[in-house]
DNA sequence: TCGACCATGTAACCAGTTACATGATTGG
DNA sequence: CCAATCATGTAACTGGTTACATGGTCGA
């Protein structure tokens, strides 16, 4: 730890700072972008990233100079060296891991306190989320495609991350269509012999397919 | 909106409530409950879970018991017929969605930030994990097969929440295989035309399987 | 010229976390 | 009998959100 780069960034301001690694930004910029893609897998709110800016250039792992958009005055951030240093030393640690939360699931785990509608309904709304994920997919793919996205040069990782992102979205996709079928065959939602026998053949040909 | 049952819950607070409506527990159960199972789908911290459940009790939603087990005390709380009318007041309500916070993907996303050995890091420790959930998963499995599960009445409702983490977890392994053989192949974390025309190939190939 | 939306930001609240503290039980 | 771990809980911090406020721009 001795040396003058003691990077204790938190992975919010490292993705801000990642995003000001590629182009000067104002901090609505900066919100949009978060909103546009890293909101997959880092959803932050955009009033938050205000705030988390300016404690970048308290520290000064960014600098914020003042322009004018047309009459109106704003504020560019720029990262600095420190700030590419501190960046850099982040990703250098190791990564935590992922998590999830998904109110759909919590919904169905504590189903049998509400009616079946209801639960149909929380599997709906998780379908319609993801068909509207992969709407926004493909929408990025039409423009990697013409090559039109105003950030072709990282289309190489955008790609994983795309992947990543997409293929959740048709998992979530195809398990709502499985899990509403299998619970619109159902008359409650308590338990009896013949659900309990599907159930567990169900778990145990999930996990077969671990291989 | 007339009535007695004005559920303002939250949803952590309808997940204790949940639990709660299958047995009275102490906050110490609830908490290890919250880490066992949904903490795939609503991770929350213990000490959490302590006051959110005392705050349950001051709103009537629920009571607490002053117990031992052996010689120490401890508070067994219970869930009352106006928690068990909230609770089923918030389960009538529109489901929000899902979200993920996934930092082995924040890091691929600015990754161009850091070295390539940071990456294959981070990719690596979303496979570690990834393989951790189906290792418990796979204990789920050979307590719901033997019958020996405590929840076994609720199993037609887990298979279907099993169904989906365990598919992630599988999603996030083959996913981190496939992209650290990409990575592997680089040289440098940069463009280069190669990889730029690979990365479009692959986006379309991802969207197109959507069906 | 007026409504809608884009752009810019602040303030206050609160949910969630980390860190701590300590008593009981159990296995080696 | 001692270490480890289970069990029980509190306190303080802080990251994140919701709600608000308002100026500018553009198209109908």
């Amino acid at each position: 730890m001795a040396g003058k780069t003691d990077h204790t960034l938190s992975a919010t301001s490292a993705a801000l700072l990642g995003q000001l690694a590629w182009a000067d930004q104002s901090s609505y910029e900066l919100a949009k972008a978060m909103g546009a893609n890293i909101r997959f897998f880092w959803p932050r709110a955009g009033s938050h990233v205000y705030r988390e800016v300016k404690r970048l250039v308290t520290d000064g792992y960014a600098t914020a100079r003042d322009e004018a958009t047309g009459r109106r005055p704003r504020t560019v951030y720029a990262i600095t060296p420190r700030g590419r240093a501190a960046l850099a030393g982040w990703l250098a640690t190791p990564s935590a891991g992922f998590t999830s939360e998904n109110e759909p699931l919590l919904r169905l785990f504590i189903a049998t306190s509400g009616s079946k509608e209801d639960l149909l309904a929380a599997i709906r709304a998780a379908r319609e989320q993801a068909e509207e994920m992969m709407d926004i997919g493909d929408g990025l793919v039409a423009q990697f495609s013409a090559g039109t996205h105003p950030f072709m040069d990282e289309v190489h990782i955008r790609a994983l991350t795309f992947d990543y992102i997409y293929n959740w979205a048709i998992l979530t996709r195809d398990w709502a269509d499985r899990t509403e079928a299998e619970v619109i065959r159902w008359r409650t939602l308590g338990p009896n012999p013949g659900k309990r026998r599907r159930a567990v053949a169900r778990i145990r040909a999930i996990a077969k397919i671990r291989s």
